[in-house]
DNA sequence: TGCAAAATAGAACGATCGTTCGTTTTATTT
DNA sequence: AAATAAAACGAACGATCGTTCTATTTTGCA
């Protein structure tokens, strides 16, 4: 049976316009699915995300469906692959276009929080996952758990070089305001996303200013 | 086999020893349920709630169990109400021992978040009933969102009262307080209980102790 | 003690779940 | 075009879900 297997001749190079392989059809099938998955995984839950479900929506069989992945934890932990990929896309990289300090501190919040606030009619994973698997050990809990503590530190680090570059003053615990900035974004998806208290957006950002003139050297920024 | 078995005699005036009518054995079953209910939707969420899982607890058939509520709503929706008694005989009351202004609003928000501390291990049905019920309407989000309002309600009123009393600056606004209040307590669940972060408790109390430096009128309280 | 009512049990229902299996259709390569 | 591999289907599985029904047991009161 022939000798390769492999990406065979000139073939391996961009076989797709799309990032990475896609030589088989499948993989199109599969990124489909894993968008659609999203969608529905951020409405209902991840714990909610039913393979039927799933194949009604791709127009599609159960089996088929079920065929790309191999088990339903599998889906899940291909959806939050995903969001994270897009969150970092939304958030993270455009803001590292500002300056280190204070500048790509506040673009890093200012990106969140426009995130989350799009996300008020969609929902969270990050916080929906972290209900739904706090207590459930497994390998789902650890994908997400990893997802956002990756992106809790980025934004430590955004803080220790805010404070390296004195915009913020010299005895700030950087870790202490960084969890007084995620407090923000969670009571800003809390009120706008369950209560409806219209304002939540302007709430955060308030709040936000309020810590950086706590924790900011210059008293006016 | 005896007479009685009801502490005796004039028992109807007050049946049982604790709050509204017990006349009946079923009425002191059906408290048992809801209280073994509580414990597990406080673990797995109210949607993970399961008649099935209850029954067996309670060592007690499906339909045995089911009857007492009539639907699975029902039984969601008592055990909402339960929660929130708990809550309030557990956070509030205590806290309107101490004088209206600062001390009850610091009291407030220690309870609160000696609970939050407690529920590390069980949860807190107010965050995670957010999170399943946030897109599903229904009794069930009705029963939630209008527990949940009562009690930040309250907090806002705190707030309030603090400020007439002077303990507070006299350009404070009161809901951008909670609303930041209300932040802590949730990056608290979410760390302590989510991410496992250990000092979690002290963030958010030096946190509280932030807030009030801003918004105190005594810089040092 | 006897009788009515309340409480519980037990079996069955239709639905949905994740998963498995064998087959058939569609893509890709020779 | 023929051969081969990948993808999708369709039916069935065991399990669990909330719920309904009827029968049985337990309870409360006369």
């Amino acid at each position: 049976m022939a000798v390769l297997e492999i990406p065979p001749k000139m073939g391996r190079a961009t076989p797709f316009h799309t990032t990475g392989a896609a030589i088989h059809k499948g993989q199109q099938t599969k990124a489909a699915i894993v968008d659609a998955a999203l969608g529905l995984a951020t409405q209902i839950g991840l714990e909610g995300l039913s393979i039927g479900a799933l194949a009604e929506v791709m127009r599609m069989s159960k089996s088929g469906v079920f065929a790309h992945f191999g088990s339903r934890e599998e889906l899940q932990i291909s959806v939050i692959r995903e969001y994270y990929t897009r969150f970092e896309e939304e958030v993270f990289y455009p803001a590292l276009l500002h300056p280190k300090g204070m500048p790509r501190l506040k673009a890093l919040f200012q990106n969140w929080m426009n995130r989350t606030s799009v996300e008020i009619d969609s929902g969270c994973l990050f916080i929906s996952g972290a209900v739904e698997f706090d207590d459930r050990p497994g390998a789902v809990r650890d994908a997400l758990a990893g997802s956002v503590k990756t992106w809790l530190a980025a934004l430590n680090r955004a803080v220790v070089q805010a404070k390296q570059a004195r915009h913020l003053r010299g005895d700030v615990d950087e870790q202490q305001m960084a969890f007084e900035i995620h407090g923000l974004i969670l009571a800003l998806h809390y009120d706008a996303r369950f209560l409806k208290t219209p304002g939540s957006v302007a709430r955060a950002h308030t709040g936000f200013t309020n810590i950086l003139m706590r924790y900011g050297s210059v008293p006016s920024v």
